[in-house]
DNA sequence: TAGGCCCTGGACAACGTTGTCAAGAGGATG
DNA sequence: CATCCTCTTGACAACGTTGTCCAGGGCCTA
């Protein structure tokens, strides 16, 4: 067996090539090319003789050869924490809408909220030369992106900061929202205000600690001991967590949820009690209207839309410093978060 | 301007390469090649110089070009119907954990239920090589797919069977599923069931009606005229259809909801009622349980895992012939699917 | 010390495409 | 009829990597 017989083994199957295509239409190899690529500059009898060569082999063009050559892979990579998360859907969606409206494709990965594997997952989108980066950060230093950004991906972090470098960032307000919504509870009668919120070292999770913290301050209410839980959003512990500031002499009246997970548990936990608990969630949730739930909802899809502009603005020339938006929260009263002190 | 400048403008960014890397380590390039590849037969000494000089260059490889050399890119592509859906979020879940474990990335796209799309969508994952692919479905002629299948990209249909092309399936029992549903409402003292549906150009939403026949005609029932009704499943559509199924003299006391969406316009329109009316739908939803939604349920995950292990299974070489498999569905009851008769 | 072997390292071609450039055909113009 | 121009076409190099093969140096053995 001679080299190209063991080579062809390797191949993508013996895929034909503009090479065969240009051999079967009696035409030169850069002539497929142009009329692959629908370049001027071809008769349309050579056009039609070189189209039937190509239908008849089943030609596809090798885009990883092209890549190579032009530079330019149209595809982009989108690193999230978690694909099948309600949240993120909608927020892959708009970004493939946007990214499809720009002739590129979406690579996506999901972090698991692993750093490390945060970190590889993008040096591989890198490796693979995606024109640009969306990431939903799992870990806090982003210095390992340097020598990447300085190649010219461009990059856009979004729901959470970048660590340590200056890129464009889109997030939701947090912080605002939740003081919002705690204010929404505070207004309604209540001054004992549990928090439950995901871990600390998400940056979501503090700045949404944050706002309540300042809601609670605004009406001059000191947040005791054991209102304020913050950790995995397992289930297990959400309950847990509830559970014990809902119990005991002096329970708290109304719960603020940190997250859709959150909201999720905190929901079945109240429906087990029997005195009502008012409560108000971040994150909209599906049939949270049936259910009666107040939330805080950000747009998981302007979001998404709203970096993916951003990166092909990048990507199509604009220099200007990088810059952070902050998207507005609305808070959508349906029941849960109006219900008076028991 | 000389030639290779004007070139480097379209580089990527100029980024260095294994050539820059050797000529500043001082050695060849297929050394550099060697150690970024964990080869064999570089010295330990050598191996540290090349080290140095791809973390002070901030080499990485490109992919691109690896990928063209070796013919496999390691990557799978996974086209489904939107992103956005809770049913596709841990499906693609699902398969992202199998292929991470093959050491694949994951390319997706949404067809948006439109045929041409799809295949547009498919094309182009072609064309990047990716390894194999899953595909959710929207059209039912997928002959555009022979070339690719004889060039050898692996390929599983899941969720819905291809058409005119003979290759791996991984489906839902549907028809069971459906069967069970309606079986289970005739068993709590139901005769007048509606059954709605999606588009009946869908596989999965006729063999969901088919088995509602089959459901119907073991118990002897006669379905009448404006009990079915198959359509897009839009909140309006779905909503009409179920107002009239429920008014006039004799309206239906139970219903069937042939999928997600439907079940949540379902529940809405029923809400609304003063009479009960009992429901089950397919495919499970969230918090369907603190609702008390009777479901059908297809397990997402599973789909999408088996369907990534069959797929790997013949990259890995299987070559049997084409699989049909079909997984089982659950009913669980949680209240709407036993009420009785109004 | 000569001969053989193993180990390391590098030169070179090839993967399939596209950009550049030049050549040839054919028509228009003087 | 000569010249110039336009239009189509193809030869060739280059993109950055990896597989193959060969060369040279060091070591062991006879």
């Amino acid at each position: 067996m001679d080299r190209t017989a063991r080579h062809s083994e390797t191949r993508y199957g013996n895929r034909p090539t503009m090479k065969d295509v240009a051999a079967r239409a009696g035409v030169g190899l850069k002539t497929v090319s142009r009329v692959v690529n629908s370049e001027p500059g071809v008769t349309p009898d050579t056009e039609r003789r070189v189209q039937e060569a190509i239908d008849a082999l089943g030609f596809r063009r090798n885009d990883s050869a092209r890549v190579l050559r032009k530079g330019r892979t149209a595809s982009i990579g989108l690193v999230l924490e978690d694909l099948a998360d309600p949240f993120y859907g909608p927020l892959s969606r708009a970004v493939e809408e946007v990214a499809r409206a720009h002739g590129a494709l979406l690579i996506n990965g999901s972090s698991a909220e692993d750093p490390e594997r945060e970190q590889e997952l993008v040096l591989a989108l890198c490796a693979r030369r995606v024109d640009g980066l969306i990431v939903i950060p799992a870990g806090d230093d982003h210095r390992y992106l340097e020598p990447e950004i300085k190649a010219g991906i461009a990059t856009v972090f979004v729901d959470r900061p970048a660590g340590h470098v200056d890129v464009d960032m889109v997030l939701s307000d947090s912080f605002g929202g939740a003081r919002e919504g705690v204010a929404h509870l505070i207004a309604h009668g209540h001054r004992r205000i549990g928090f439950i919120g995901d871990q600390p070292r998400i940056h979501t999770a503090t700045e949404r600690l944050r706002g309540y913290h300042a809601a609670m301050r605004d009406a001059g209410i000191t947040v005791e001991d054991g209102w304020v839980s913050l950790g995995s959003t397992e289930p297990e512990r959400v309950r847990t967590a509830a559970e014990e500031m809902l119990s005991g002499p002096e329970p708290v009246t109304a719960l603020f949820a940190g997250n859709n997970r959150v909201t999720v548990t905190a929901v079945r936990v109240i429906a087990e009690r029997e005195r009502p608990v008012a409560l108000v969630g971040f994150d909209d949730i599906e049939l949270a209207d049936l259910l009666g739930i107040t939330v805080i909802s950000q747009d998981a899809s302007a979001v998404g839309r709203t970096a993916a502009e951003h990166l092909f603005r990048r990507l199509d020339g604009a220099d200007h410093a990088p810059a952070r938006v902050e998207l507005p929260t609305t808070l959508i009263p349906r029941g849960s978060g109006e219900l008076p002190p028991a």
